[in-house]
DNA sequence: TTCTGATATCACCGACCGGTGACATGTGTA
DNA sequence: TACACATGTCACCGGTCGGTGATATCAGAA
């Protein structure tokens, strides 16, 4: 009976404890959210004492910041092999295939649902560096996928994909949140596949494929 | 000097206690957000004692049911003489003057958009009530500025709809917390105005004028 | 005047929070 | 063996929170 390790959590190991901590803390802020989110949350969790977050991470921004370390790969790990393809006959069908896959990639991910909340309704400095790592993930994924298209000329596509952008992370959100957004459920898969079309729509509109006939500018 | 109120706050009048405390709820809320908002926080805005939130309005929820009660026309009350013209050329010209209204209303009221980040973040049944009473004047609204006009046949103009305003949200959110969304900033004027012009493109491509080429469906 | 009732304030409760110092326990080394 | 050190645990601090009972203060009626 030379072996010593009985109890699984209390081994008295550094890294063993480090990683049940940081699995802790993503447990407790997807399911719990920031509003609960916080040392005796995550040490309870744990089943560990607070301190040990004190001393492995610095507190809770340390612990922040190392949930934000491995936060990069967000998007491909959501998606696996379910993500964009990579060949696209033009600019708008790679974003229509990026919209979609960023609205079930974060469908699929209460971590970055809460992450993407947070900083919506409590932007700290410490959450902002979250943010960022989780943009960062996206930013890569995107230019991964591009392959060298360009929007088209005479077209602010900054500003027309930060619209389709928002609006799937506010959906989603809401969702999460109740359900619905304003009167429209999203709740069952027919739900989001109905919204999954007029994401689609959106698009094509937005980004007409060759050979359709542009939107003519109606302002005064 | 008959007069018996040199001390403005404790008149020892109830309507004017109630006015202030609910006049320091929607300060506390609009200015630190749900975060700081509690029984305690508003008692020392209203300068008063917190049994009398308790005594008048039945705690926390009794209070955030007052707040609801008169949000039904923050949308008027928001635009002023700047909203919406009554008649509109088509359905799409309709939505188009719809969402950019929403924008800057939503943009001038940021106790609006804390509830709304609320509604997102938290979703407490007491929290729902309040985005029911918002979403109440925003239908009532519409609905007063539609005309008769209907949407375009063979559209789900509702999933559309609920994708721009979804946009035009989550965007003014994230200006409101981090001054920017995506990479692109939204702080100046005309920054608003390049994505006001965004918006626009985009509901004019959704809802083509007339006489336009519909987008082609791509679908496989 | 005295009494009644509404208004406002105070003091306190238990619970939880983030944070810290002191201490117990096991491990590896000299 | 004895020591140093890392790991883990406990108790406690000050502070804030939501919530409540007792009490002071004032206006008006009897």
């Amino acid at each position: 009976m030379t072996q010593t390790d009985p109890s699984p959590a209390r081994t008295r190991d550094r890294e063993t404890t480090e990683r049940l901590i940081l699995a802790a803390a993503r447990e407790v802020l997807a399911e719990a959210g920031f509003q609960g989110f916080g040392v005796n949350a995550v040490a309870r969790r744990a089943g560990c004492d607070k301190q040990l977050i004190y001393r492995y991470f610095g507190g809770l921004e340390g612990l922040i910041d190392a949930i934000g370390l491995d936060l990069g790969g967000w998007l491909q790990a959501s998606l696996g092999d379910a993500g964009p393809r990579t060949i696209h006959p033009s600019y708008g069908a790679l974003v229509e295939d990026w919209a979609i896959s960023l609205m079930r990639a974060l469908r699929a991910n209460p971590l970055v649902q809460k992450i993407v909340a947070w900083e919506i309704a409590d932007p700290s400095p410490q959450v902002r560096r979250l943010a960022e790592a989780r943009s960062r993930g996206m930013i890569a994924w995107v230019a991964r996928a591009r392959g060298g298209l360009l929007p088209p000329e005479g077209m602010d596509a900054p500003a027309a994909n930060a619209l389709l952008i928002a609006a799937v992370q506010h959906l989603v959100l809401s969702a999460a949140a109740v359900g619905q957004f304003g009167g429209v459920p999203l709740d069952s898969d027919e739900d989001w596949a109905r919204m999954e079309a007029a994401l689609r729509r959106m698009v094509q509109a937005v980004y007409p494929p060759p050979g359709a006939t542009p939107v003519p500018d109606s302002n005064p």
